[in-house]
DNA sequence: AGGGAAGGGTTTGTTTTTCCAACCCATGGA
DNA sequence: TCCATGGGTTGGAAAAACAAACCCTTCCCT
């Protein structure tokens, strides 16, 4: 049986202890956006610098941003997201239609996201085999570690 | 022009700003798998005691969590996903997703979704309008609000 | 040459949060 | 009766966030 103080072993606990801290996805949202300036992430964001500087940190060293130069001689950086970031975008566009639908639902959005095919982007997540979007009742969990099982109307 | 130190109005950091404290979105893992009894939710997260009460508290002010009783004497409750709570789930799948790619290239998942299609889950963020997955450079961006433009490759 | 100002941070000291362990209370079972 | 279970609350110590000030380099203006 599983010691009794060690908690699921799960990617999303993994991945939100590189990015579930304060700002750090509004940091990737600024990068995304393009604006990867220090003094630009300290207006945009609106935290507080030094902790700023320990996100930056972080990210650079988990591989989600880069620091590179964009002008030395005086030298200036920049923050750009690497692959492994802009795969964190759909996280934030998801985040974003969620919190446009449930927490304005009468103010108008800040910001709307263009698709190249056109139209407003409303993004949806969808399985990749049937194409069908993704629903809570069409899903089973499968853990895959003994003595982690799941006990809801999602359990396998 | 904007006062020096109002951040960017983002419906990113409004989401954020009600899920984005530590273990709030585990907790709502642990609530659509099913567990949402308060030993169950502290044995699967690891999280004090203390804290999980004011997480559990501010969720479902939030209207993103449910408390129901399961049992009367003697009384015992469960904590249960509400619709809104429910739509916060692709965002978790697609956060596992990219832990499963980024976090575990060479170990095993922790755990496997099934979709009803009969395939394994793997959640695509798609445009609804013409279904396409997303990527970064199909996407522009357009600020709704004065003065809060944007820059980067995705600017508007 | 002197005096800003911009950019990218670091330092210092204070206020909040987290964390851990212990405790509490009601019911139920051995 | 005594202990276990479930669902928390309490108190004190440790860690993190915060705000404001400071630092350093290079450019620009006069």
């Amino acid at each position: 049986m599983a010691a009794t103080k060690d908690p699921r072993p799960c990617s999303i606990a993994d991945a939100l202890a590189l990015v579930g801290e304060k700002y750090s996805l509004l940091v990737l949202r600024e990068a995304c956006l393009g604006n990867g300036r220090f003094d630009q992430l300290v207006r945009n964001i609106g935290a507080p610098r030094d902790i700023l500087a320990t996100r930056l940190r972080r990210l650079v060293d988990a591989g989600i941003l880069t620091k590179r130069a964009y002008s030395e001689r005086p030298q200036r950086f920049e923050y750009r997201p690497t692959q492994a970031g802009l795969e964190l975008e759909p996280v934030l566009l998801t985040l974003m239609a969620w919190g446009d639908r449930h927490l304005r639902r009468d103010e108008g959005r800040p910001m709307v996201i263009e698709h190249s095919c056109g139209n407003e982007l409303l993004p949806v997540v969808t399985c990749q085999a049937c194409g069908a979007g993704v629903h809570h009742d069409d899903l089973t969990a499968h853990p895959q570690i003994p003595g982690w099982s799941v006990t809801g109307p999602t359990a396998a």
